[in-house]
DNA sequence: TGTACATCAGTGAACGCGCGTTCACTGATGTAC
DNA sequence: TGTACATCAGTGAACGCGCGTTCACTGATGTAC
């Protein structure tokens, strides 16, 4: 009973993921808006109605791919900063940036699809908000952590050094009563600024805008995180520490630095 | 002669305009992607084959439209910079970041179009990129003015502190031979992170990502400004200034914010 | 193990729509003498 | 100033296309006794 049941779902939830994996395919080819059921089904040799049978309109088709599109770039910087020494907070940053830029160079009309401008008539439901989060929430946990540590420097320019309005200075404390809790007022406003410049560039980066400016924009990027590091108050990130710590742990050397989800 | 022949050039351009305003009104209700010829000559109460009279096709509608919005911002930026005082470069740099998010949020749909994803099928020619650095040219030059003046603050934290690639440094050096002449190195790469923050900042706030996390934009916005311009060395804005140097000039006082070009 | 029934996957035609672009055409507006 | 001609603006029908979605239908795969 329950060993077919789940045989004709597992051929089910297999030919979702087929519907979807079609649909990634065409969207790297010619971009979210023109997302076609149509096409899917004439990719998969099937009828164009039989989509229906699993998902009930292009929006929530649209909205599978833009759910796991968040996921795998969550996914892919939960996995970078795993990796980490947990105390050493400058390295995850790193590790959490270059994963993210990785996983948008490999991906980056899902990329596109998120971070990108909204595909026109089309509204994203609650459903696609928590998935959004996660990638955030890994950035977020190790300032937080960094802070519970007491392994925020300083900042620089220090705190006083740059006026803060009192309504900027409440809102950055009204984060400090949710996800940021126990950061830094002067550190939270950072931690935005840090989180911007990180799409910021990625963005600029796969839209075009770096051509003509920047030619090496792995070398550029990198700098772009460890300034931001040191910015928000991470440190920089010291050479020699992956090589005396951690090296010597037994960790996977050599993962791939390019994370795929 | 020629008094008729201007006479029609005349009306043929002011056709032209409104054709790209139909467009923009269109764009602004549906987005860039669902923007059709047939809905633009429909509002105008022409023939859709008519519009091929002033424009050989779609694509060359849509490209002038974004060489229309590059222009547009670029000038924004251009006249916020300009109402400054040359030497308060604090002042030009938050003017000049201002003036960009208070273009972009009002005319949101055609930030998206030259900052969001690209268009699907749409390849831009030649005639964008020029349009396309003028609003880059008034930040490089307010940046290059305050080195030129020598009132680049030593940027913090200190230019040895966080260590740059060789390869991000000769990067950042092949700038300073062109756009950036005189720069220093760091604050090159500075420059970078700045812009791709400013950029990033609004378009995470103008695409919703900042939904859930950031309510006033406007404070969080205007501090994270005073934080890159201090970050890349420009020092923060001091209050007191405008009031003793800039109003005593004669300045216009109240000029608008938002600067519609 | 065998049979009657229910559930699901997949089909193919159709509806109604909008799109970009082309073409031969009609009038109106300018030009040259 | 008046007339013959050229140039341009605007029309409307048509081509060929692809789309999302619905519907009644056929088979295949499971379920219950």
């Amino acid at each position: 009973m329950s060993a077919s049941a789940t045989a004709r779902a597992r051929v089910r939830a297999e030919l979702v993921q087929e519907i979807k994996d079609a649909a990634r395919r065409q969207m790297a080819a010619e971009g979210a808006s023109a997302l076609s059921l149509r096409a899917v089904a004439r990719e998969l040799g099937m009828c164009s109605s039989n989509i229906y049978r699993y998902f009930p309109s292009r929006d929530q088709l649209l909205t599978a791919l833009i759910v796991d599109a968040y996921d795998a770039v969550g996914e892919a910087a939960e996995v970078a900063d795993a990796r980490c020494e947990r105390d050493d907070f400058a390295g995850r940053w790193s590790a959490a940036c270059h994963s993210i830029r990785d996983w948008a160079g490999s991906n980056p009309h899902e990329y596109a699809l998120v971070y990108g401008s909204p595909v026109p008539g089309y509204r994203a439901p609650e459903d696609t908000i928590a998935p959004a989060t996660r990638v955030t929430l890994v950035l977020i946990s190790l300032i937080v952590d960094a802070t519970a540590a007491g392994a925020v420097k300083a900042p620089v320019p220090a705190a006083g050094d740059v006026p803060i309005s009192p309504t900027a200075r409440a809102e950055a404390e009204r984060l400090t009563e949710g996800p940021m809790t126990g950061v830094d007022v002067d550190t939270v406003i950072r931690s935005l600024v840090a989180w911007t410049q990180l799409f910021g560039f990625i963005s600029f980066e796969l839209f075009g805008h770096l051509v003509g400016a920047v030619e090496k924009g792995d070398a550029i990027f990198d700098a772009a995180v460890e300034q931001m590091g040191a910015f928000v108050g991470l440190g920089a990130r010291s050479v020699g520490r992956t090589n005396r710590e951690g090296a010597t742990r037994g960790r996977e050397r050599d993962a791939r630095r390019t994370v795929r989800a």
